[in-house]
RNA sequence: GGGUCGCUAGCUCAACUGGCAGAGCAACGGGCUUUUAACCCGCAGGUUCAGGGUUCGAGUCCCUGGCGACCCA
C-alpha cells in the first residue's frame, strides 16, 4: 500500500518511521519477525501478581509478554510504556540501568506509540503501585508506520471511525465495548438454542427466487450457468424446507441483503437470527423470544434493564401482548379491521393523513395505518399480534379470524426487533398466496414476494405444524449497547466511496 | 427524495461583524531515574473538502459538487 492518502506532516512522519524500519534491518533486527513466544497475557499478569505485590516490590518472576504500545512516558533514564494486548494492559518499566545505555537509547529511538513490542523481564510494582514488567530485553514485533490518533480524545470523526474501524477499535474503548456486547449477545443466543436441541445450519445466500420477506434484492449473475441470482433477503424458505426434511429445530444466524437506502436503522447487509420449531406455534415463539433476549442481555450487559434513546427499557418477562388492531384503536382513535371495504379504509387513511396507493387491499391499508400512526409510539417491549393476512404471505391464517394471521412483531422503542408466526403449511393456500403476491408485483410492487414453486413442492411433502421466529440481531445489539445507529454495531458498515472528486462534464456543466 | 448542520496541521479543536490561519497532543531536537493524558525548553508541520463567484481582501459571504451527521418522508 502506498501512502497516497497522506500529505504533509503525516507523510513526513511515515517516512521517518520507514527510516527506523531500515535502521532495524541494518542492525539485523527484523521489524516484522515471525512470532513471539509469550508466557503471560496482560490479564494473566494482573491475576497472578496484582493482588500480592506491594508498591515498590520487585520479584525474580520471569515473564514474556507482548502488546501494542499505547502510551509512552520518558523520564530521563527511564521509560514507562503502557502496552495492551487482547486481554488488557500492562506497564513496561524500561530502565537504562537494566538495559544498558546502547539498548536503552535504541528503545527510545525505535519504539513509537502504536508499535507492537514484546518484552522479557521480571514482574514488579512501581513506587506508585503500577504493576509492571521490568524489561531486560525487548523485540519490535510490528513497526507501525502511521501515528495513532490523539491519545486523550481518540478518534472522533464518525466517517473515519467507520472507514477505518481498526483505528476506532484501537483507540476508542466504547467501540470495543459495543462489539464486545455484540459478540457476547450472539454467543448467548446460539448457546441457548444449542442447549434446547436446535441445529445450526447454513442455507444458500445465492437464491434463484429471493423469498421470505418483502424487500428488494441485490441481483447478480452466475456466468457458468448463465443465470440470474439474487442475494438472499431472508433464509426462511430454505429453513422451512429443512423442517419438511425432518429437522425439527433449526436455526441460522444469517447475513441478509436488502437493496434499500442506508440510514441509522438500515444497512444493506445485516444479520438475522432465524429459527423454526416443529409442533410449536407463535405463542411458543413469544416465550422463546423472551428467553433469547434475556439470555443475550444477561450475557452481554449483565442486566435486563437498559437505557436506549433516552428511555428505560425493562426486558424482564413476560412482555405485554397486544393485538395490532387494539393498538391502532388506542393510538389512532379508530377501530379498523381488514374485513372492512377498501373505500371505508381509504377514508380512514384520508382522515389520518396516511397516504395509500391504488392496488392496496384492506389488509395493506390496515398495516399502513398501524405503521404510520402507532408503531413508532410503542415503547415496549411489546408483542404486537395478529397482522393482516394480505401482508403476511407465509403466515398461517389466524385460528379465530381468517382475515388475520398468527403473527407477531416484537416492538421496542418503536422499532421492530423480531417477527414471528405460526407457519403456513397448507401447500394449496401457499400457492394461492404467492399468486396474490405475483399480482401485486405486476401492479408495480417491487417488494412483493416471488412465486417459489419448489418451496410449494416441498410443502406438498408435508411441513408439520411449525412456529418460526426471526430476530434482528443488529437492532438487538443496538438496544443492549444503548446506541442509536446501526453503524455503531456493524464492524464495517457501508459508506459511499471515500475519494470521489467531481468530474467535469464535456459541456462544463458538471455532474447532475 | 426534502431540510438543517458540519468538513481548518496526522489527531482533537480555535480563529468575533470579511482583515497577519492558531493551540494542545503526536512527530523531530534537547533536558529529566518512579511516570499514569507525565512534565519543561526548542523546532517543524496548512490545496482551510473540491471547483467557481462577489470583494481591495474569503476559513468566514454566494453558487455548484463531494463526503458525513441529524431530522423528516
Amino acid at each position: 500500500m502506498s501512502a497516497g492518502d497522506l500529505e504533509g506532516a503525516a507523510a513526513q512522519e511515515r517516512l521517518a518511521r520507514l527510516a527506523k524500519v531500515d535502521e532495524l534491518r541494518a542492525r539485523g533486527d527484523d521489524p516484522y519477525p515471525t512470532g513471539f513466544r509469550r508466557t503471560h497475557t496482560c490479564a494473566d499478569l494482573r491475576r497472578e501478581w496484582d493482588g500480592r505485590l506491594e508498591a515498590g516490590a520487585t520479584t525474580d518472576d520471569e515473564v514474556r509478554v507482548a502488546g501494542r504500545v499505547m502510551l509512552l512516558r520518558t523520564q530521563g533514564r527511564l521509560v514507562f510504556a503502557t502496552a495492551r494486548d487482547g486481554t488488557g494492559d500492562i506497564q513496561y518499566f524500561v530502565s537504562r540501568a537494566d538495559l544498558g545505555p546502547e539498548a536503552f537509547a535504541r528503545f527510545e529511538h525505535d519504539v513509537d506509540r502504536g508499535d507492537w513490542v514484546g518484552v522479557e523481564g521480571t514482574v514488579m510494582k512501581t513506587k506508585r503501585g503500577e504493576l509492571s514488567v521490568r524489561v531486560r530485553s525487548y523485540t519490535v514485533l510490528a513497526k507501525s508506520l502511521r501515528p495513532l490518533p490523539e491519545k486523550w480524545h481518540g478518534l472522533q470523526d464518525v466517517d473515519t471511525r467507520y472507514r477505518q474501524r481498526y483505528v476506532d477499535l484501537i483507540v476508542n474503548a466504547d467501540a470495543r465495548r459495543v462489539f464486545g456486547i455484540r459478540f457476547a449477545a450472539i454467543a448467548a443466543m446460539r448457546d441457548l438454542l444449542a442447549r434446547r436441541g436446535y441445529v445450526e445450519v447454513e442455507t444458500p445466500v445465492l437464491q434463484p427466487v429471493p423469498g421470505g420477506a418483502t424487500a428488494r434484492p441485490f441481483q447478480t449473475h452466475h456466468n457458468a450457468l448463465d443465470m440470474d441470482l439474487s442475494l438472499r433477503i431472508a433464509p426462511e424458505l430454505y429453513l422451512k424446507r429443512l423442517v419438511v426434511a425432518g429437522f425439527e429445530r433449526v436455526f441460522e444466524i444469517a447475513r441478509v441483503f436488502r437493496n434499500e437506502g442506508i440510514s441509522t436503522r438500515h444497512n444493506p447487509e445485516f444479520t438475522m437470527l432465524e429459527l423454526y420449531e416443529a409442533f410449536a406455534d407463535y405463542t411458543d415463539m413469544m416465550r422463546l423470544t423472551e428467553d433469547l433476549l434475556v439470555a443475550a442481555a444477561q450475557a452481554s450487559v449483565g442486566t435486563t434493564v437498559v437505557e436506549w434513546e433516552g428511555a428505560t427499557v425493562d426486558l424482564t418477562p413476560p412482555w405485554p401482548r397486544r393485538t395490532l388492531l387494539d393498538l391502532v384503536e388506542e393510538h389512532a382513535g379508530v377501530a379498523v379491521h381488514p374485513s372492512q371495504p377498501v373505500e371505508e379504509l381509504r377514508k380512514v387513511c384520508d382522515h389520518l393523513d396516511v397516504p395509500y396507493e391504488e392496488p392496496w387491499g384492506p389488509g395493506k391499508l390496515v398495516l399502513e395505518i398501524y405503521e404510520k400512526t402507532t408503531e413508532h409510539r410503542i415503547a415496549g417491549p411489546t408483542f404486537v399480534l395478529d397482522y393482516p393476512r394480505e401482508v403476511s404471505p407465509l403466515a398461517r391464517a389466524h385460528r379465530d379470524d381468517p382475515t388475520l394471521t398468527e403473527r407477531f412483531e416484537l416492538i421496542v422503542g418503536g422499532r421492530e426487533l423480531a417477527n414471528a408466526f405460526t407457519e403456513l403449511n397448507d401447500p394449496i393456500e401457499q400457492l394461492a398466496r404467492f399468486e396474490a403476491q405475483a399480482r401485486m408485483k405486476e401492479l408495480g410492487d417491487v417488494e412483493a414476494h416471488g412465486v417459489d414453486t419448489d418451496y410449494v413442492r416441498a410443502l406438498e411433502y408435508g411441513l408439520p405444524p411449525t412456529g418460526g421466529l426471526g430476530i434482528g440481531v443488529d437492532r438487538v445489539v443496538m438496544l443492549l449497547a444503548g446506541v442509536g445507529s446501526i453503524r455503531e454495531v456493524i464492524l464495517f458498515p457501508h459508506l459511499r466511496p471515500e475519494h470521489q472528486h467531481p468530474r467535469p462534464e464535456p459541456d462544463g456543466s458538471g455532474p447532475r
